[in-house]
DNA sequence: ACAAGAAATGAATGCTGATTCACTTGTTAT
DNA sequence: ATAACAAGTGAATCAGCATTCATTTCTTGT
């Protein structure tokens, strides 16, 4: 009886596993998950190609973890304006507004986790984690419901269209053929903001007829 | 002087790229972007692979041209419904419902249209439509605006939102997993047809605060 | 019928990265 | 120091398809 893992080992690994994690999304927060190849996570990562099997099953399994960190963040972030003060609708808007605002500052990891054509297995992760925005949204929309500030309506249908009318206002915005040339350019985007936000609140304070 | 390219070779040409047009179609409808092979593609319209790229470019371009074909029809219904009788909101209503419910009774079809992950050629063309639903939307904004039934708005950014609402509130149930089991299960979807259409109209007739 | 060329064929090739694995290096307990 | 085993390495392999191209088959005008 000889090698036992130890605790500094597993810290280590643990580490190395964190640096993959990093490296592998600061390329995916670079050229999207279209150009991040093993290889090059590898060699930021100064480790070799195998080692990264050595932490995870695959690549897809890898990026979907990419994903699942990065996204988990926005979410949190979108549970935390929705639970700060005042009443559903104005929460409401202070979380979009936020959402948008942060994504056309990091254009280039929003698309990616927004748009970009990735492999089924981070679609999947994707797929999820849009179902966690909506429902979200969709708890507040009820809040709203049961204080009497919005109107009976199927909050999860409204906010599926909510998810929806905010993921695609800013796809063009974001789009890397958009992006790529006034990067520096300071495009004034309040006025988008503006009207995604109005539509969404609109699409939900409404009156059925 | 002996083969000269006559009127019934150009014909014949034409019906053979049409069939794999056809069949290429019918792949796609039937499993999405995803496995629809070149080889495939081949086999069913009876021809060698070869013979696919006499008539197409790359296998890119091909379903590039499926994609423009299949969407295009998609897009002239829907201008169809949009020119129609009534007030812009009837109008509107009427194509919004009318899309949703043709997309949900070819859900393969739609789902790859929408929102399968495809090439950057076929994602191109994609953009392209969305934009082109978007423009008709916003046509009918503007008359409903200068009509006086549509309150003042940024046209260009409600019916951006408008397309993603549709499109995401469709993606879960067309999505093939959902699609896959129950795929006879004659699921009611009216409530949610109702909803999305609630939902878009709401964010275009309200009023901005 | 035949020559000149076009179109069709499909097996062989090529490409792009992900993945593997025989080997090297590092770690632990004795 | 050494045995026992784990972790790390990276060149070689593999896989999945798209694409090519030498060869064969078909068309046409004379």
């Amino acid at each position: 009886m000889a090698y036992r893992e130890t605790e500094k080992m597993r810290q280590r690994k643990a580490l190395a596993r964190q640096r993959i994690l990093d490296c592998a999304r600061s390329r995916v927060s670079e050229g999207g998950f279209r150009n991040a190849q093993i290889s090059q996570v590898a060699s930021q990562a100064e480790v070799a190609t195998g080692t990264i099997y050595r932490h995870f099953e695959s690549k897809e399994e890898l990026f979907a973890e990419v994903f699942r960190a990065a996204t988990e963040q926005e979410v949190a972030r979108v549970a935390k304006d929705l639970a700060g003060d005042g009443d559903a609708i104005e929460r409401l808007e202070r979380a979009l507004q936020r959402f948008a605002r942060r994504a056309l500052r990091a254009p280039t990891m929003a698309w990616a986790l927004i748009a970009e054509p990735v492999d089924p297995r981070v679609e999947a992760e994707r797929l999820l984690y849009r179902r966690a925005y909506a429902e979200l949204f969709e708890t507040a929309i009820r809040e709203g419901m049961a204080a009497g500030t919005l109107p009976a309506q199927e909050a999860r249908h409204s906010s599926t269209c909510l998810v929806g009318a905010i993921a695609e206002s800013l796809v063009g915005p974001l789009s890397p053929t958009q992006t790529a040339h006034h990067e520096t350019s300071i495009t004034d985007h309040e006025p988008l903001v503006k009207t995604i936000v109005g539509f969404c609140l609109q699409g939900v304070t409404g009156t059925r007829r």
